[in-house]
DNA sequence: TCCTACATTATGTCCTACAAAAGGAATTAT
DNA sequence: ATAATTCCTTTTGTAGGACATAATGTAGGA
């Protein structure tokens, strides 16, 4: 395993428009400028940067697309807030990861939702557990694939909408269809998937009588199947 | 709070350069192209989208940024592996982000620390014990500020090391700067921080005897004060 | 057969020009 | 005097052309 790699940089022939995006990025911070807070127009920024107007673009282009910046025209552009996850929203195809990443993140959805119970009984409320008995009460008879990801996904999320964390519940979210894929895959690799012993049903139970210990072990014993899977 | 920004997009005036960076977004998933795939060049791009090569090469900026293609003069542009981490560090930056993000992170980093123990007990290896006994064993008499957080990323960095999971390690290591950002922040508002009742070095003495129940347990000690923040 | 020099070609960078949108100023109407 | 309207100005968005640069493949020579 090439640690190296993480320690040094590949030091790749950098263009122009690598060191603006930098530079720019650099002087953001420098100045330290907060939201709002307009920003020197095009023309200016190639002047003093001593490159065209088209390759400040083409870095200005990146900056925006993180959401770092607005643009509007005759004003200018502002500093904005960027939306962290929407970068990672843009890259986290399963088609386009290797396999050791597509591993990575099925083991990283596991443990998000192990450290999920104390956030989850500092929040709690009783119209949660409500819609959770919903959601639960809707699952009956409907184990085909479907329909059993549709659920999955709806009583998990609910979990995740509970924690108020919303930072979270989208990363979770987005997580979530490349842990199907990866799921499907291993499936048509070693076989069809076990069912853990605890099911959402029990889950629900605990909350509503159990401590965030009692959930914790539940919640292992309801994804035990894919921890098991880990260990092949 | 609006649930509803989350489900329909606000409808932004998109730019040129916005749609084609979809539309070759959508174009590399339909072709289903795999790394390595060459491109069609930029001139014939442009022609096919009947746009400039202008803002074609502003899409492919960004794609470029992301990791997603690479391009190597004479050869045109290979299909990549994007380095999904990469976007994210880009934007993680304290002093561009929101409060409500800060808080979110500030939990995302408590939730990924409590679901440790699984990974840890499925890798964890002899000699990564001794290299954490190593790193306790520097500790003492060391409770001033530079040495504190260096010792907290030297502790904990070594736990996500242990996983054998680059993502989730790397993912934490990013996260760290902001959570300490945060504390910062709070300990000035709300006074100094306790420390938690369970040591790092209880907690490699628990990876030596006990299963991971035991250190799950000794972790929510160990950041109980962080919990305690976040109640109030 | 191997090395070298050259022609080819796609990207990287620059330049100029103009369309479009949006803010601001000046003008007019109430 | 205030409000609405029109025009002007400014800055981004898009287009198209030109050339530098580097890497590839090819042809020629030792």
């Amino acid at each position: 395993m090439s640690d190296l790699k993480n320690d040094i940089r590949p030091l790749e022939p950098s263009t122009m428009t690598d060191l603006v995006e930098s530079r720019l990025r650099e002087y953001l911070k420098r100045k330290s400028f907060v939201p709002g807070d307009a920003l020197p127009k095009e023309q200016e920024l190639a002047d003093a940067l001593g490159v065209s107007r088209n390759v400040v673009r083409e870095a200005l282009s990146r900056l925006r697309m993180l959401g770092m910046i607005d643009t509007r025209k005759k004003r200018g552009m502002l500093l904005a807030q960027p939306d962290i996850l929407g970068s990672l929203e843009r890259v986290l195809d399963p088609l386009l990861l290797g396999k050791n990443t597509l591993k990575d993140i099925f083991e990283l959805r596991l443990v998000l939702e192990m450290g999920l119970a104390d956030l989850l009984y500092l929040r709690k409320t009783p119209e949660d557990i409500a819609a959770l008995e919903n959601i639960v009460a809707q699952e009956v008879n409907k184990q085909q694939k479907p329909f059993r990801v549709e659920h999955e996904i709806a009583f998990h999320g609910k979990l995740y909408q509970m924690t108020g964390n919303d930072t979270y519940m989208r990363f979770q979210k987005m997580l979530l269809p490349v842990f199907e894929y990866v799921l499907d895959y291993e499936i048509q690799a070693n076989g069809q998937a076990d069912v853990g012993e605890v099911t959402h049903r029990d889950l629900v139970e605990i909350l509503k009588t159990g401590d965030s210990e009692d959930f914790r072990r539940g919640m292992k014993a309801h994804l035990k199947p894919h921890f098991d899977r880990l260990k092949a």
